[in-house]
RNA sequence: GCAGCAGUAGCUCAGUUGGUUAGAGCACUAGUUUGUGGAACUAGGGGUCGGUGGUUCGAAUCCACCCUGCUGUACCA
């Protein structure tokens, strides 16, 4: 043990990760079971990618740079640069590509993964974190992007949370493509694009102010605007703020109108309820290329401290038919869906949507190494029965094996000690009411069933 | 990145206009109870007061710079 503090090592975990218990991963764990039971429902594919690509295979970052680090956690190797994946999707792009001759097409896979983000973390999120991602890739049919959203339901509603607690919100990149059809400037579009992202979040009339001059934000900084002229402004938020604006506007009837026609027609006929045509939203900025959208969460969500906190959305998705071409000339349009799960299981605890059950052990007593033999042949018989219990490991007294047993939420303590090693029967002692009863060794698995 | 706020015990925090040896609650350890947890009581351990430099007889307190965190904002495939 080194003496100088100064040599001790950190305690602390690096910004935006976390240590995830028992309570937060048996919630998850049953969130993942119902999500890997829909899916294989519905035939998708189990993939598992590596954590590591190559960067060049996953993203823009070129490693030409001192170091692809920007937004992305990367290190060189040998002479190549490796990133953490930063989603699901760019790995599924190059899988896709690599096995291109063996797969079926349309390929439906989907992927549970812990994904890595290199940014600022914000009140509910972290820079590692899990995400579920399922495709369908080598298809323009929207009755496959309908068909997501189906799942994304279901997914939900077996989740515990009824119609009205959630709402899927969809668009197409082509609308908001033909909307800003003046805008010339491409930088100036980019600026508008996320400006309108920022909708659900800051309101219209603060986005207002960022496609105008700019905006000042709570901390009294200020974020330089678009500068568009007052008349446009109005122009796009009007056709963004009323979708039922689509049916009746002659200069938006092009081809945004007839894919958003065609896919309420797939909503339609998968009975889809509570989703809506909402032209504000955006999602990323570089792949998407038709149908986007979105799913947010219909109640109130707090953060540590019980303050509300702007959940936003739980996941999201669409239409990307250009990025596997990025390997190579394969023509496979594709879209899909994610889901960040953490969010989701933070918010369904909140919730209690799902019961889970402690299952905490049965705690042995042990008051002489001697009695082993015997302490081994009652957890072997508890075990047998299926019914958690453990011998105490530690090298305490009789106290303070309750006061482990007490703090561990153990539902009972089993005490064999010299008196009752006399008598044959064991003292069982339920902890909730601090009831002991003495029970044969053969019946303690029928007693402790009575309590657990 | 930019901006605002904040760093005192494992955790949450108090600390007067600068003044002895820096406090509380919770948690921890031991005991009251050598075979019995939760409650109570008693005692105990635990601090470079974020760091460095400065002002001062004297700094947790004032000043400068740095570091870290929180919040907002920007970026976000």
């Amino acid at each position: 043990m080194a003496k100088d503090k100064k040599t001790k090592p950190s305690k602390e975990l690096p910004l935006g990760f976390l240590d995830r218990e028992e309570k937060v991963l048996k919630f998850r764990d049953l969130i993942i079971s119902k999500i890997k039971e829909i899916m294989t429902v519905y035939g998708f594919q189990y993939l598992e990618t590596p954590s590591f690509e190559y960067s060049e295979s996953i993203g823009k970052f070129l490693p030409d740079k001192e170091r692809p680090d920007e937004g992305i956690f990367s290190f060189k190797d040998e002479n190549r640069w490796l990133s953490l994946r930063y989603d699901l999707t760019a790995p599924l792009a190059r899988y896709v590509a690599k096995n291109f001759m063996e797969i079926p097409k349309p390929f439906k896979r989907y992927q549970l993964g812990t994904v890595w983000r290199n940014e600022k973390p914000g009140p509910g999120r972290y820079r590692e974190f899990l995400q579920l991602d399922a495709d369908f890739v080598g298809t323009k049919n929207l009755m496959a992007d309908a068909e997501l959203l189906l799942m994304a339901t279901e997914i939900l509603k077996s989740c515990g949370l009824k119609d009205n607690e959630f709402k899927i919100k969809f668009s197409s990149r082509l609308f908001l493509n033909e909307i800003l059809a003046d805008v010339k400037d491409d930088s100036v579009k980019l600026k508008v694009l996320r400006s309108l992202d920022k909708i659900e979040r800051l309101g219209i009339n603060e986005v207002k102010k960022l496609l105008g001059k700019g905006r000042k934000d709570e901390s009294g900084d200020f974020t330089q605007g678009a500068s568009l002229p007052d008349k446009q402004i109005d122009f796009i938020l009007k056709q963004v703020k009323n979708p039922s604006f689509i049916n009746v506007s002659k200069n938006i009837k092009g081809s945004a109108y007839s894919q958003i026609n065609e896919f309420k027609k797939c909503l339609e006929l998968f009975n889809l309820k509570n989703i809506e045509f909402d032209p504000s939203i955006v999602r990323g900025l570089e792949y998407y290329t038709g149908i986007i959208f979105e799913i947010n969460l219909n109640f109130e969500v707090t953060n540590y401290d019980g303050k509300n906190i702007k959940f936003g959305s739980i996941g999201g998705g669409g239409r990307y038919d250009n990025l596997i071409n990025n390997f190579g000339d394969y023509n496979l349009p594709a879209t899909g869906l994610s889901i960040g799960l953490d969010r989701l299981v933070y918010a369904l605890m909140q919730k209690q949507s799902l019961q889970i059950k402690e299952n905490k052990p049965v705690v042995i007593c042990v008051f002489d190494n001697r009695q082993f033999k015997e302490y081994i042949k009652i957890v072997k018989l508890l075990r047998e029965a299926n019914i958690n219990s453990e011998i105490y490991s530690g090298e305490g007294k009789l106290k303070k094996q309750m006061e482990y047993a007490n703090k561990l939420r153990s539902p009972a303590v089993i005490l064999y000690g010299d008196d009752e090693i006399r008598s044959g029967k064991a003292t069982l002692k339920n902890l909730e009411t601090g009831n002991e009863s003495s029970v044969k060794i053969e019946d303690l698995p029928n007693e402790i069933k009575k309590i657990i």
